[in-house]
DNA sequence: TAGTGGTCTAGACCACGTG
DNA sequence: ACGTGGTCTAGACCACTAG
């Protein structure tokens, strides 16, 4: 298919559907090559002859597959990278034991105000105080993971105050903490146990680990919290479902 | 705040906005349970006293966040489960060796139409003939995981004579095969190296492994393909992100 | 101040699912 | 045949960014 932009109206093809190909087409073909800018919505209603709410749907639409991105009294602009296993889907990162382990709890072991290693300072850009949460959880009485936490009491003051033990801390952050999240990296990989956790595990030390981090981040990618979590091997599995957005 | 149907216009926030909460609110006290239909979107702009596309705006959103659920010619219905950790995010999910190895190359070992084993053919549903590929990665020569992949000849019919040491399995489903991919559920966990695995990857038997297994699903919950990941500890690192999508 | 994307209206008609 | 969500129009005005 030539790019052209000329739109079947008779056709079945939805007209968004026909712009969007034809956009997309272009930056494909380099026609508009990375971050520059395209026509403006206006001008985009007039190349293809469809109203401005026709345009907005493909242009969400591109931005939503990770084509484009849009700013504000700026302009539309080619997104840097084309996305390669990137979807945009509903994602759910559960923690789940193996078995299902009905009688989970988490248990807070320590909690304050801590001077972070010196990577997680890094991570977290944070000069100020930085509040720290220890805590296992166990399944069925056995201790199944432990979790470490990390955020700047700047970018949630109250943290102290709450009851960590209840909630997951993605969702209070997300409720009460002053910045949201809008990214989240997470890297997985096999660890030896340290010593400290070990013991809290009742394993012994240097038996393969999962070790997650999770670093999130809010807009403009500033650092909102840290995250990491320690589960024993065998016993542990991390779930992720990724589920088409429409 | 009160469950109100009313709309403040001299306000700051949005119309679309201001309808989302009331809704998502009439949802979390229960008003509107579980897998029940919600007023029409006509009704809506009546209540709320809003053009279509302002509550269609806010509905899309509610839909987005895992809240409501639309059915074309139906109605639109109170989604069964309350998104937990789920996030409308685009997800990009890479596999990345540690040290960000450059020199990284697929290397097909196997190739061809397999019984599957008991446990993926219950995964696939799959009565007819199943394809299967075994290749490893190296990074920088060095064996870094193998992959295995079983994907039915019914969803895609050509794909014995596609280059699969190329791309990657995700990106050549979406592009050629039958049915497109709407759901990934994803299993990571630690193992020990099963015995053929372990010498193509050059480890002892037995030693410790992160095991990944990736049931691709399409519309309808029907299962398109199983990939099956097995990288070493200590080099093998698995990088997820989760970025918000407006 | 000019130009951009963002919101919003009040309609119209179409495609789909069910009775 | 009817009611639902889905698409589409031709405007209007607002909010943000930059010169």
């Amino acid at each position: 298919m030539l790019t052209e932009n000329t739109i079947d109206r008779d056709g079945q093809q939805k007209l968004y559907v026909q712009v969007y190909g034809s956009i997309k087409d272009k930056i494909e073909r380099c026609q508009w090559p990375v971050s520059a800018q395209i026509p403006t919505e206006d001008e985009l209603c007039i190349t293809y002859g469809v109203s401005k709410a026709t345009v907005r749907i493909a242009i969400s639409n591109l931005v939503r597959d990770g084509y484009l991105r849009r700013q504000q009294g700026k302009g539309t602009f080619v997104a840097s990278s084309m996305p390669h296993m990137g979807m945009a889907m509903r994602t759910i990162f559960t923690e789940d034991m193996f078995g299902e382990g009905v009688k989970a709890k988490k248990e807070v072991l320590v909690k304050g105000i801590k001077e972070p290693p010196e990577d997680i300072k890094e991570y977290l850009k944070a000069k100020d105080d930085i509040f720290y949460v220890f805590l296992k959880r166990l399944v069925d009485g056995e201790p199944a993971y432990v979790e470490e936490s990390f955020i700047p009491l700047q970018v949630f003051p109250g943290v102290a105050s709450e009851d960590i033990s209840r909630a997951s801390f993605y969702d209070l952050i997300q409720e009460k903490a002053v910045r949201k999240i809008f990214k989240v990296v997470q890297t997985i990989e096999i660890t030896m146990l340290r010593g400290d956790i070990a013991a809290v595990l009742k394993r012994p030390e240097g038996s393969p680990a999962l070790l997650l981090h999770r670093l999130l981040l809010g807009s403009n990618e500033i650092p909102i919290a840290y995250t990491r979590l320690t589960g024993i091997g065998g016993k542990y599995k991390i779930q992720t479902e990724f589920e088409r957005v429409k």
